[in-house]
DNA sequence: GAGGGCTCGTGATGGTGATCACACGCGCAA
DNA sequence: TTGCGCGTGTGATCACCATCACGAGCCCTC
């Protein structure tokens, strides 16, 4: 069975072969059952909105395929990508368990599949089991730590160097090699790590310039190959 | 009978008349109870430290008395202050739950009373309860919001007048007045103000002069008049 | 009353990064 | 082929704000 723009269809993915630190994952028999009644599984294509900032919460989403990013923006236009999203993670969630709007803006990058839980049916079932409940406030305090961090970035790393170099970190360190480099697909336009970073494009342009040049970093076609992370690191020291 | 620092000990600070959203009231006769047993009440002078960045979680705090102030520093010595909690609040829950080291430094303000609870005793605690975890989730979320905000001003309002409006109009909502002004007792340096909104101390004072001059605030003594709120509404517009 | 510590005001200066502008290369479709 | 849209490189300029510096006012202690 073929879904469009090539995806499989996976049959349930709130399962979770791999990482275990999943929201959902190794649940009781009767929770996951409960769980898959309350679900549902859509196809996304590249582009599409799971959900707009400022949009009253109608549940989560479980990403199973693709990739999805989070955003906020200025009523000027300015945009910064706060997160970049992957298989396994729950959006959504904190804007669901408080009832206040959407905080971010969710979008796909690539063609993907997520599921969908209404916010009534989750809230009622996080009543009924008060062990996933505390499984929740977990991963909301996760996800408070991520949001600290980032404030911890755009309040005292001023340089966009050094938000830049921070970026290549938090790249490199999921793709580690035994030489000390490592090697990243490269699927961002400048203009969205400026979003990241909160920088402009050409600043962005130039910092590629400038690291190629100090041989921090290397582009083979539109992979990105890091060299010399301690010289990174030193850039970053905060 | 008198504490230090001319502060009266309150009898027991969970139990909370005025607001009812704070997060350990309004509970069972069982659960308060029992919240009750696993409490210890402390006085703090004016700038004690209830916990610092890095430490591993011993325990929540919830503030009785007194006001404290959030803060988190890069190696550089450059300090943030992400929050000012007043009584009521609960500081270090993030930490607890999720178990990971204090994101940030809590210091006291001026002379304060907390009640503390040890970690193992609150998570015991939720475990027992399952409706107080949605309740701490709902808490965590709330804190994930604010959190949010600050990455919002930080990332998307460039220039420091544009946070300095944000941060004086959040004072005044706190305390309006029929005609459209509104007065706040200014406890904060300049120094501090500035470790707020991420500038320095010499540009806080550069807009103070900037902004009576406008005719938008106003200092008598140390009470802060914030007076046409649209025009500094207009100066935020993001 | 003298002295020290803290907060606050304000001038001078310089670096940095946003902004504007334009050119190039590439993929794609008419 | 031509044309268009998009992502990218890079120069020139300029406003803004961090930094340094210094002096004034204020409170507390000795």
């Amino acid at each position: 069975m073929r879904a469009p723009y090539g995806l499989n269809i996976l049959d349930n993915c709130l399962t979770c072969p791999v990482r275990e630190e999943h929201l959902f994952c190794n649940l009781s028999v009767v929770a996951g059952q409960k769980l898959n009644e309350i679900k549902s599984t859509a196809v996304y294509p590249k582009g599409a909105m799971l959900f707009i900032e400022g949009q009253q919460p109608r549940g989560v989403f479980v990403l199973c395929a693709g990739k999805a990013k989070l955003s906020t923006s200025s009523r000027e236009g300015k945009t910064i990508i706060t997160k970049l999203s992957e298989s396994g993670d729950v959006l959504g969630l904190n804007s669901v368990v408080s009832n206040r709007p959407y905080e971010v803006t969710a979008e796909m990058m690539e063609p993907g599949q997520a599921n969908f839980i209404p916010r009534e049916s989750l809230i009622q079932f996080l009543k009924d089991n008060g062990e996933v409940a505390l499984r929740v406030a977990e991963q909301l305090s996760r996800n408070y730590y991520t949001a600290y961090e980032e404030i911890r970035t755009l309040g005292l790393s001023s340089s966009p160097s050094e938000k830049f170099a921070k970026l290549l970190l938090s790249w490199s360190t999921k793709t580690p090699q035994n030489d000390g480099s490592s090697q990243v697909k490269l699927t961002l336009t400048h203009e969205e790590i400026a979003e990241i970073i909160g920088t402009t494009r050409e600043t962005v342009s130039r910092l590629f310039s400038e690291f190629k040049k100090k041989q921090l970093l290397q582009l083979k076609g539109s992979t990105l190959v890091i060299r010399n992370r301690p010289a990174l690191e030193k850039i970053v020291q905060s």
